[in-house]
DNA sequence: GATTTCTCTGGTCAGGTGTCAAGTTTTCTG
DNA sequence: CAGAAAACTTGACACCTGACCAGAGAAATC
């Protein structure tokens, strides 16, 4: 049995460590999670906290990194499987409300880091960078959608992202804020704004 | 001379206290600024904070309600003027970019502020209740919008807010982290939006 | 002018913060 | 297996936080 490299070993344990304080972090939110807290709902001690991460923000944007790297993952099992554009939408629509419910503590925390960064120079970088993956995310959705549809895209992935992003974020504090209807709105708005991301390529929609 | 009411001074009192704790928030955000900080920064002591308010969410919240009401007035002028759609836009997306430019720090206070509300409960109804106000502003710009292209809006206002609060929080980001395109960016995304929010009520363009 | 009410000050308090240094245990290596 | 290195624990530190309060001063009222 190889014996696990060190540096793997090192990595793994920042992981399991950021792991945890996902948790917590998703929990709480920035300001309000402490190392301490983070470490007491963990099966490491404060100390080691700082034996691996630098200081708070150091752990904060390994936590979202990790995070969001899985999450952008998400889409693509629908954009591979889908044969048809509504199909798309419909499957597109799910996964966003899955994610909400699944997934709420992760994306607030993502949003209380997002607003941070407006403020904390240091964590821009990680933002920016995280905020283009989603970009590309959602890029390659509406790229699918429209091929499938026949057509191409009519907005940059950019003004795509933003559009989603807004009426997704409503989404999600109405689903925390107990709205029972969060979702299904959700999902009717994905439904009406897909269309208005690609060029009209219905034959029954002509330019005369 | 008529004596000042004293309900009256009093909420004066609060209102120049929250200006002061406006421009110390809209500095270092939520969770950074303390109230020391921001009696420091004012012409007030730290107590005088507390025989105004009942504790910190409630200065934050009577402040961002303050700053709020006069942001959702800034578009009526535009509204009112225009006289062409086309113009409406233009004037709309003028604004949303000079916004930016000027009052950044509260925008980037309000977000986190609503980032905050996802955790906190207490902040939920005064957030829900400024988005409301911003939502129906939205509605009203996209109704004239429509009015003056002859054609009605063809998404419930909470879409199209949701859609440019999207754009809009993008372009704040973009700005402060120096993007020198950010505004530029808003400006086009504005217009091409805009058109998406009505139904399509061109002569030219017809179904059929 | 006396008295009551309002306004404000500045200090105190208990609790929590990130950070770090000094130990202790575990793991690896020669 | 001894010794070195890595991994981890613990407790302490200096500092800051929001909340609270006793009392000084100003204003209003009688």
């Amino acid at each position: 049995m190889a014996r696990a490299n060190p540096v793997d070993k090192h990595d793994a344990r920042r992981r399991a460590l950021a792991d945890s304080a996902l948790r917590t972090l998703g929990e709480l939110g920035y300001a309000r999670a402490s190392l301490r807290e983070i470490a007491n709902n963990s099966p490491f001690s404060h100390g080691v906290v700082h034996y691996y991460f630098a200081d708070k923000l150091d752990l904060i944007v390994y936590c979202v990194r990790q995070y969001k790297a899985v999450c952008v993952t998400r889409y693509d099992g629908a954009v591979a499987d889908a044969t048809t554009a509504d199909g798309l939408v419909a499957a597109f629509a799910d996964r966003l409300c899955e994610t909400i419910v699944d997934d709420a503590p992760m994306h607030r925390l993502w949003y209380d880091l997002r607003a941070q960064s407006m403020f904390e120079e240091s964590l821009r970088e990680a933002v920016e960078q995280i905020d283009r993956t989603l970009e590309d995310m959602v890029g390659r959705v509406v790229a699918r959608y429209a091929e499938l549809a026949g057509t191409e895209p009519s907005l940059p992935a950019h003004t795509a992202y933003g559009m989603l992003d807004g009426v997704f974020q409503q989404a999600l504090l109405g689903h925390l804020s107990g709205e029972p209807a969060a979702l299904d709105t959700l999902r009717a708005e994905v439904h009406q704004i897909m269309p208005l991301l690609v060029r009209a390529g219905r034959p029954g929609l002509v330019r005369v």
